[in-house]
DNA sequence: TTGGTTATTAGCTAATAAGCTAAGTAGCTA
DNA sequence: TAGCTACTTAGCTTATTAGCTAATAACCAA
């Protein structure tokens, strides 16, 4: 299991984010993915590298090339990890003027 | 209202997230916080800062003292980020072989 | 105003991470 | 095997950030 702090990590980049939101629309070859951003290959690689540390991602290889698929399992962990905090932790939780 | 960007580097520091914890109980002026870890009151002063720039944190000034309280609103969009992710784009999406 | 308490900001160092190019690895084809 | 394609890792530079101490700001009390 990923630790919530690689997960927040690899979330904080706009560049992971993105390749996140590219791959809901299924999985994608590395390649096809650096394709869609300016950054070079290399750059984008280790990007993928970091989700694929968090578990955000999964890898599958298919021939020559490598299938990155969103795994959603870590998110809901991340949604409910969130959802926790949002409920003050004592019922009767009022703040004293 | 935070963009995405701050919400997330602020919560990929795991004191930041401790932080967070903390003030479920309730808001809590800065030096109590302070006093609940071992950095230097100065760098959790910072901590604070980018919890309130990304908008988890309110302040109230109290006297001679500051308060935090945590702010959930940002904590559910945060959510309902993360939740639209989970969900793929397209209603049938099922993997191709 | 002087002093004490509470908290933030400035200035520095060290560690982390993003970007690049170049080198290395893994699979396919001949 | 050699050569090609697909991708990752290594090594470097630059930018960001967490940590510290010291200085500054804001408030209260005398």
């Amino acid at each position: 299991m990923a630790s919530p702090d690689a997960v927040f990590k690899a979330l904080a980049d706009p560049t992971r984010r993105e390749i996140l939101q590219l791959l809901r629309a299924g999985p994608m070859p590395s390649g096809e993915i650096a394709a869609r951003f300016p950054s070079a290959w290399a750059t984008i690689s280790r990007h993928l590298a970091v989700l694929r540390d968090a578990e955000l991602v999964t890898t599958e290889r298919n021939g020559s090339s490598i299938v990155y698929e969103l795994d959603t399992t870590v998110f809901q962990e991340a949604v409910e990890h969130l959802l926790n905090w949002v409920q003050p932790r004592g019922s009767n939780a009022k703040r004293r003027s």
